[in-house]
DNA sequence: TCCGTTATCCCCAGAACTGGGGAGATCATC
DNA sequence: GATGATCTCCCCAGTTCTGGGGATAACGGA
C-alpha cells in the first residue's frame, strides 16, 4: 500500500512538472505504485477549446481508447456522467447507485470490460467555468482494488488533475476567459432561467422594464449569444447561476 | 498529527450521519483532532433569503458570522471566490496568488482576522448543476498550521461536504414524477437549448417550422412551463438533455 | 375496430424578444 | 479630474414566441 509521504512526493513532483510528458511520467509511476494498471486524466468535452487545449493524459488499452473516440463517449460515458454527480472519488462498481444506467450505458461498460479494463476508481474534477473533467485509475481485469488506500488515490487524482490544469493553462495562451457578468446581470439571467419575462423581472427587481432588457442585452453580448435561452444555459454551465437559484421555490 | 485511519473513520461516521446535528458533531470532533479551532461547511449562497435547503454547518466566531451575514459575503468573500478557481484545497495565505484582491477583499480579510480567525485551509466543492460550496478549517489567530497534514485535511473537507450534501438531498422534497418527452420533442428541446429558432430547428430536422412549434408546444405542456428557456433548463435538470448535447460543436 | 400516442402540417393574434440607436448618474480607480 | 464600469431609463423596427383553434396519417394496444 502506498503511503501519505509518497502521495505528497507525487504532489510536489506533479506541481513541478511543466510539460504533459513530465506529468504523464509521474502519474504513470504512481499509478503502478498504487497497484493500478491504467489511468485517464481527461476533460470530458472540448467545448470552448476545440483546438485541443483540453486536458488529456491517457494510458488505457488501445482497443478501448479507439472504441471510446469512435463512440464520442466523452460526456455520455456512464463513468463520466457519474462523476458529474459528486465531488469525491468513487469505485466503478458503485456507478449503478449513482446514475440510472440505460441499455447503452451497460453496453459501454461491457465493452470496457472486454477491452481489458477491470474495476476502477474515478476522481471528479469540477471547476466553475471550466470543462468538467476527471481522473480515473483502473485495474486489469480480475485484479482486486485495495479499498483502504482509496482516500489516498483520491488525493493523487485531485493533485494530478490540478497539475494538468496548470500546464494546460500555461499552454493556452489566449485564455478562453469565462465572461464575467455583473451582479445585476446575473440576477436578471437567474430570473430569465426561471422563465420570467423582462416585465416580470423588472417588477421583481424594482426597476424599469427597459433596464432589464438592457442588462440582458449586455449579458448576451458578453457571452456572445443571441438568445436568452442560450444565455441562461451558458451562465448555468459555468456557474454564474445554479439549479438551486432557478428551481427552488 | 492526524492519521489516515482517523480520516477514514471520520469518513465512515460522516457517511452514516443522517442529520445535520450528527454530522456537525463529527466534523467538530475531527476539526479539533486536526488542530483547527473553527470550520465552515457551506454553500456559497445567501442563506438568509431563500428557504434554507442550502448546506450550512458553521462553527466560526460569532462576531465573524454576524459580520459575514451583514455584508452578504456568501459569493463575494475572497476565500469563496478563490475556491472557485481550483478543485484542491488551499491555505488562505495563498489567496492573493489565486485571485486579484481588491480593496474590499482586503477589508474583509482584515475583519476576519480581527474577529479572531487565523490562517485557514479551504477545500472547494463544486458539482455541475449545483450551488458551489466549500469546507473551510481555520486556526485561532497566531496558531500555526501543520502543512504536512493538509492533504488529509483536504480529504476530510471533501468527505464532510459530500456527507452534508447527502443529508441535504435526503431532506429535499419527495421527487415529483419527471415528465417524459418524446424523442422528437427532446431533439427540438436540445436545439432550443442551443439557441436555435423554430425555423432553424425545422431546417435541421428536415420538417416544417409549424411542426417544430407544435413539438415545443407539447413539450412545454408536459413540463407545465410557458417559456422555452424554462423548458430547456428543466429538460437539462432531469437529464432529458445534457450539457454535452448542447455545447459540443 | 376503436382509442391513444406520435408526428406531421396549417392559420392567427397578441405578447415577448432582439438589435440598433442614445443618455444621465454613481462610484472606484488611476 | 479623467476614465471605465455599472446601473438606470428611453425609442423603434423587425423577428420570434406563445396559446388558441384546426387537420391528416401511421402505429399499436385493448
Amino acid at each position: 500500500m502506498i503511503s501519505l509521504a509518497e502521495v505528497q512526493a507525487f504532489c510536489t513532483a506533479a506541481n513541478a512538472a511543466s510539460t504533459p510528458q513530465t506529468l504523464m511520467h509521474a502519474v504513470q509511476e504512481i499509478t503502478a505504485r498504487m497497484g493500478f494498471r491504467y489511468f485517464a486524466l481527461v476533460h470530458h468535452i472540448d467545448l470552448l477549446a476545440p483546438d485541443g487545449t483540453g486536458i488529456r493524459l491517457v494510458h488505457y488499452p488501445h482497443e478501448w481508447v479507439e472504441a471510446f473516440e469512435e463512440g464520442r463517449l466523452y460526456a455520455s460515458d456512464p463513468i463520466h456522467r457519474a462523476s458529474q454527480t459528486t465531488n469525491v472519488g468513487f469505485a466503478w462498481s458503485k456507478v449503478a447507485t449513482m446514475i440510472t444506467l440505460n441499455a447503452r450505458d451497460r453496453a459501454v461498460l461491457a465493452a470496457a470490460r472486454i477491452a481489458g479494463l477491470g474495476n476502477g476508481f474515478t476522481i471528479p474534477a469540477h471547476i466553475p467555468g471550466e470543462t468538467n473533467g476527471s481522473c480515473s485509475f483502473a485495474m486489469g481485469e480480475g485484479d482486486d482494488m485495495d479499498d483502504a488506500q482509496l482516500p489516498l488515490v483520491q488525493l493523487v487524482g485531485s493533485f494530478a488533475f490540478e497539475a494538468a490544469r496548470k500546464i494546460a493553462h500555461a499552454a493556452a495562451s489566449p485564455i478562453p476567459a469565462v465572461p464575467q457578468l455583473t451582479e445585476r446581470q446575473i440576477e436578471c439571467v437567474a430570473l430569465v432561467a426561471r422563465g420570467k419575462t423582462d416585465w416580470e423581472i423588472a417588477r421583481i427587481l424594482g426597476v424599469g422594464a427597459e433596464t432589464v432588457t438592457q442588462h440582458l442585452k449586455d449579458a448576451r453580448d458578453r457571452y456572445g449569444v443571441t438568445k436568452r435561452t442560450m444565455l441562461a444555459i451558458r451562465a448555468l454551465f459555468d456557474g454564474a447561476i445554479s439549479f438551486a437559484d432557478i428551481l427552488r421555490r
